[in-house]
DNA sequence: GTCTATATGGTGATAGAC
DNA sequence: GTCTATCACCATATAGAC
């Protein structure tokens, strides 16, 4: 359920990569991330990316050979962290806690990891050619049984029979909105920024609107 | 609450545009709302928008002066359609009866336009910096009259007391989501496209959850 | 392993012929 | 009003010195 890690971001003896290498590669990521999120893939330049990694241009191909290397190796260093959360539901759970926990979680992931998630959400809008490969038949089989877990909560009679499928959206959609739309949120209710407290009191009413709007009893 | 039409949108003698003038701009918008939503404002160039719309390069400066212009342009025509449907609610309405209205409309505005969504959605994540004219103190004080019909329901009685605020990103989060990551939603469901039928599946299950969720009478 | 210097092609923009 | 020809610049990428 990752992306594979192109054969060059690995040291070209296939050994594990050296101290100096992994502070490079982890500066350089960084900066890509910074520029990638707020410009796009095109939109985005090496020399900049190189400027604020400080670092000389011509390091960036030397360690990720090209521009596409480098923004898929920072598209796979995001995915891996996306999905774990929603891996974390189960049959098993109580419904409204478990949902309670994983919208507090995407909240604060949202919180502390704006970028990434704007990163995910502009190659998606843009037609997501570079996660064609990321999205195959494993992702639509992975999609399927987290959608399962709620179908079973249904039949058990936990909550009410919405479509899992559009439930799933509306988790994604109502979550990531807090940190891909942050400036428009931040625009009209006239914050600088938002808190974690901003984000507290936003899962909170998503909780409370969700949890209820499917018939589950909340947590206690 | 619209983006003010730049001056050298209007024809050099101020009369209003001819009809050569007017097929022209048409075509040229139409083609960059393609490319912008695909690559952003940073990775579209003027080249590929000509060649789209099938005008010598030179043209668009003509007609639109630089670049940021034409986005300017672009960003303007979308923004008249946007807020039009969310400002149908009024405090009068039967809030079941309005907001399932809104969900449908603003669905299938999503289905319909998703390139000027995307557009709007790229912008915004990439920190708004086109916008900040439209982000203005008027915003705000348009949002809040949008805000102070959630609560003048709430005052009534009608709904539960959720915080209008974020109610209303939850509006635009969740139906947003359909337009915006539909590339996403195709692949995780194995679909080509998303039909108007699957769109109308999507709308009934929002409106269930949310006005189920706010203690919303459903509409008859 | 690292970085300077450079090749090659695409970019936004414009001057001036029609 | 319209479009051809061209500018100055910046992009990605690489060759080769250290």
């Amino acid at each position: 359920m990752t992306l594979e890690v192109p054969a060059h971001r690995l040291s070209a003896s296939g050994k594990p990569a050296g101290r100096i290498r992994q502070k490079n590669e982890q500066a350089i990521i960084q900066a890509a991330e910074d520029e990638f999120a707020r410009h796009g893939f095109k939109g985005t330049s090496m020399n900049t990316i190189a400027l604020k990694a400080e670092l000389p241009k011509a390091n960036l191909h030397y360690y990720f050979t090209n521009k596409l290397g480098l923004y898929i190796a920072v598209l796979s260093n995001i995915i891996e962290l996306w999905d774990s959360t929603f891996n974390a539901l189960s049959v098993d759970d109580d419904p409204g806690e478990a949902l309670s926990q994983y919208i507090r979680t995407k909240m604060e992931f949202s919180r502390r990891n704006p970028q990434a998630s704007r990163i995910f959400a502009m190659e998606v809008i843009s037609g997501g050619t570079c996660l064609t490969e990321y999205f195959s038949a494993d992702y639509r089989e992975w999609f399927r049984g987290r959608a399962a877990v709620f179908q079973a909560w249904i039949d058990a009679g936990k909550m009410d029979p919405v479509d899992p499928v559009h439930l799933i959206f509306l988790l994604w959609g109502s979550t990531q909105h807090y940190a891909d739309f942050a400036t428009q949120i931040c625009q009209v209710t006239g914050r600088s920024r938002l808190t974690k407290q901003d984000m507290e009191e936003a899962s909170n009413n998503l909780i409370h609107i969700i949890l209820k709007g499917c018939g589950i009893k909340p947590a206690v």
